[in-house]
RNA sequence: GCACGAGUGGCGGAAUUGGCAGACGCACCAGACUCAAAAUCUGGCGGGGGUGACUUCGUGAGGGUUCAAGUCCCUCCUCGUGCACCA
């Protein structure tokens, strides 16, 4: 008998050759894959076992692909800038810089229990200045192409977290990272100008290997529509009133105009009677929070006095105001169709306004209306010219007639708004700008970078919108770059979303104080072939990367539009019930015990066994249990055995072939879990062929090589039992013939009335009358009755209609 | 409200895309080994009926298409995710 199966000392075993001698080498000659893990945020809570299934898939990926004979790009780094740390040295007096480097060393203890192939001479920090001097040159390359410039305007701002945030980062109105309620907030702040990316970012999209459910996220984010900018004179006044409208069709049944309460013209637009009345509202909407606007969807509204002119058929028609109209979108009023529009509809009820139908339902008008008639098909009525003609197609051509009449053009538009790029807190990157009373921003020269962060007393936010970096005068006052004079730099970091807007290209390149990648790695080694990683990032990060990956492509950095070929989104682990993993809530599971009691193989067998990779599984401790069962099996079988020469009979090189192309095309199909059962069912068989004589080493051999990119110890070192000397990393990956995937008999059902009966042994191309007659004799007397039709679906199916 | 997912034994989940529902595993039950337990091995394991070969019902609910439906179509329920007055 041999030794029974000791996974610390095997695991420890191979750790250790490995790391002496890697299995993952570029030889120049190989060809790259570059599969990259979204880098974690380096937490004090450390990783629990969903962290670990998401780089158990990254892993069994690339090692899958090493065995293909690719050089593999694996790295692993950390997103280290960010609240927690901040917070934690708020509450704790420890400066950030440090707990941050504790948590560090901490994770990257418990990533390498994964023995994944990464490749730690390539690890990078965000918060490591030799890393964010790139971060913050980019940025100046962005504000020298105008591409970051500052604005005063009511941004998002997160009463908790004392900061403003970007759109991305409100989520149902409430802060992304906290959950508080977001207000507005007057800030002058440094904007990037992502919305000059916008049709990029949205064509690019089609280029893309990602999950459809991400790129319609990031499609409808994005928010393209086409439709015309219709002007409205204003009778008795000079200016007039542009509106966007994407449904120009239905001009004629345009019956009132609203105008968002922040627009410029709301208050001026006011009669004598009118005017306390729309300063009030336009005063009480100011009060409102965007949760509050969000919420309160009964509509509201002021009469402001004044008409406009439709000027389709110059009719006179009200100008209104309304918290429904958004300031920020389109020009921030809106000509009112209420026959065609429902939220027009639903105003024009409560306020008694006229609604016009201008498309026919069914070939008619509608003589009670109770809802608007939003479908953009049907015969234009009440239109003057355009009568009796089809509205869809209307719409197309409508703007090019506007424009003829030189009364609006034709035009699209984008919800995405511009980046909100600045925040008020400590622990982010500073933004490398010097204020001048004369020459204004001015970027702090590149020779002089990185500006360091510098410490500070007090890491509190202040809540005003200053940073806390504000307070330290000695950092705060310099000279200018430009004139030399007294100037001030600027106290605002960047968000978060900045170091990781770009790390995915350093890692190839990590100690290149020159450039923040050579062109020629650059070239070598991107882009990101796989990218895996939760989809919690599929606008917010995903985007910002996408956009400054664009932009460096832009200035001739890389040669590459998209950084990420390929996308996988990997399911949560949760608790029971569901319940996300947390430390409040208690239900952590921590990974460092598994791999003590089961071993690294097991449990990464396990990570990928709970459910397919791309669900949220729910962790139950127990199953462990099954694939250690799996691995001790194994390893007895392996250890046991005596070949006795050489069996290459049909059916086993049958068996091994079935082995070799059940795992193959699974895993290519990316389901892992099956993959793992597979493996089971597989070595079940092998069992019991054991049982009447020794399996032979051949198979044994292959299955171990399968075995390798999910459980890489204990295939590494039953590889080398079954005699072999060089790693099973470099050993190839098993090949399959299609050919003999096919039996020349084969099972199928016999069925009567789509009932199972019986199952025949038969020729996979047998003829009808041969099955037919097999499939009576096998049913025998439970055939009775009229058999009124007789179905045969060869490889498949016996089915008799009986009566 | 709109859009997209999902719903299968006690549990996690399979089902080559319309062709033998429940693979694989957990838990559980019985047996072997043991003084005993653990570990291991063997067998069983959706519900009802039958001593039995068998039989019947069964994939959230109801209806439909088909020789045949977990899979396709219609209506509805539940859960999840995204968007949420974007004109």
């Amino acid at each position: 008998m041999a030794a029974p199966y000791n996974h610390r000392e095997v695991e420890e075993k191979w750790r250790k050759i490995w790391e002496e001698k890697p299995v993952n080498v570029d030889d120049g000659k190989k060809q790259k894959y570059y599969c990259l893990d979204m880098f974690p945020y380096p937490s004090g809570n450390g990783l629990h076992v969903g962290h670990w299934r998401g780089y158990v898939i990254s892993d069994v990926w690339s090692r899958y692909k090493l065995m293909q004979d690719y050089f593999i790009i694996h790295p692993m780094g950390w997103d280290a800038f960010g609240l927690p740390a901040e917070n934690y040295a708020i509450k704790n007096g420890v400066h950030p810089a440090i707990s941050t480097e504790e948590n560090v060393n901490n994770i990257r203890k418990q990533i390498k229990q994964i023995a994944a192939i990464y490749d730690w001479d390539m690890e990078v920090n965000t918060t490591d200045p030799n890393y964010y001097k790139w971060t913050q040159w980019i940025f100046v390359q962005m504000f020298k192409k105008g591409l970051a410039y500052q604005k005063e305007m009511p941004i998002n701002w997160c009463p908790s977290c004392k900061t403003g945030l970007a759109n991305e980062e409100v989520v149902n109105g409430k802060c992304e990272r906290c959950g508080a309620d977001v207000t507005k907030k007057n800030l002058k702040q440094w904007m990037l100008k992502i919305t000059a990316y916008a049709d990029r970012l949205l064509s690019d999209l089609d280029t893309l290997d990602w999950p459809e459910k991400v790129k319609k996220m990031q499609t409808e984010w994005i928010g393209k529509s086409y439709g015309a900018e219709v002007d409205f004179a204003i009778d008795g006044r000079k200016e007039k009133l542009t509106v966007y409208t994407t449904r120009p069709d239905t001009l004629y049944g345009a019956t009132f105009m609203v105008l968002a309460p922040e627009h410029e013209l709301a208050a001026s637009l006011a009669s004598d009677e009118q005017k306390a009345a729309v300063e009030d509202y336009i005063y009480q909407t100011s009060l409102k929070s965007s949760v509050d606007r969000l919420q309160n969807k009964e509509k509201t509204g002021v009469f402001t006095g004044s008409y406009a002119i439709n000027p389709m058929n110059g009719k006179q028609i009200p100008i209104w105001l309304s918290d429904y109209v958004l300031a920020d979108y389109g020009t921030g009023a809106i000509m009112c169709v209420p026959a065609h529009d429902d939220r027009d509809f639903e105003f024009a009820t409560k306020f008694d306004i006229p609604i016009v139908q201008v498309i026919a339902k069914d070939g008619k008008e509608i003589e009670h209306m109770t809802e608007a008639y939003t479908d953009a098909s049907g015969t234009m009525i009440n239109s003057g010219d355009w009568n009796g003609r089809e509205s869809a197609e209307l719409k197309l051509e409508a703007p090019a007639i506007i424009e003829e009449m030189g009364v609006g053009k034709k035009t699209v538009n984008y919800k995405l708004r511009d980046w909100v790029f600045s925040r008020q807190r400590y622990w982010g990157e500073p933004i490398p700008i010097v204020h001048c009373p004369d020459c204004g921003p001015v970027a702090v020269p590149e020779d002089q970078l990185p500006l360091t962060l510098p410490e500070v007393e007090n890491y509190e936010p202040t809540g005003t919108g200053e940073s806390p970096l504000a307070a330290m005068t000695d950092w705060v006052n310099t000279t200018c770059p430009c004139c030399g004079k007294p100037a001030k730099r600027e106290t605002n970091t960047m968000p978060q979303w900045a170091g990781s807007s770009w790390y995915f290209l350093r890692y190839v390149d990590n100690k290149n104080d020159k450039e923040l990648v050579s062109k020629e790695k650059a070239d070598k080694y991107l882009p990101v072939d796989m990218y895996i990683g939760g989809v919690e990032h599929a606008v917010l990060h995903l985007l910002y990367a996408r956009f400054w990956t664009k932009f460096l492509y832009d200035i001739g950095v890389v040669s590459f539009e998209e950084p990420f070929t390929k996308l996988f989104n990997q399911g949560m682990i949760t608790g029971k019930n569901g319940i996300k993993m947390s430390k409040s809530k208690g239900n952590v599971i921590s990974p460092d015990d598994l791999v003590r009691d089961y071993g690294c193989d097991s449990l990464r067998l396990y990570e990928l066994f709970v459910g397919p990779p791309e669900l949220d599984s729910e962790w139950d401790d127990r199953g462990i249990d099954g694939v250690y069962r799996f691995i001790t099996k194994l390893w007895k079988l392996v250890m046991d055995h005596k070949d006795d020469g050489a069996d290459q009979s049909p059916a086993v090189v049958k068996e091994r072939n079935r082995l070799v192309y059940d795992i193959t095309t699974r895993l290519e199909n990316f389901s892992l879990n099956t993959v793992v059962s597979g493996f089971m069912e597989h070595l079940n068989n092998l069992s019991a062929m054991a049982k009447d004589k020794a399996v032979d080493t051949e198979t044994m051999k292959v299955f171990v090589q399968l075995l390798a990119p999910f459980a890489p110890h204990i295939s590494e070192e039953l590889y080398h039992v079954l005699g072999n000397e060089e790693s099973v990393f470099a050993g190839g990956w098993p090949a399959y013939d299609e050919k003999l995937m096919e039996d020349d008999t084969i099972e199928i059902a016999v069925q009567v009335n789509g009932k199972l009966r019986a199952t025949i042994n038969i020729a996979k191309d047998a003829t009808k009358e041969a099955a037919l007659a097999d499939a009576k004799e096998a049913l025998g007397a439970k055939l009775s009755g009229n058999v009124v039709k007789e179905i045969y679906v060869p490889g498949k199916i016996v089915n008799f209609v009986v009566k």
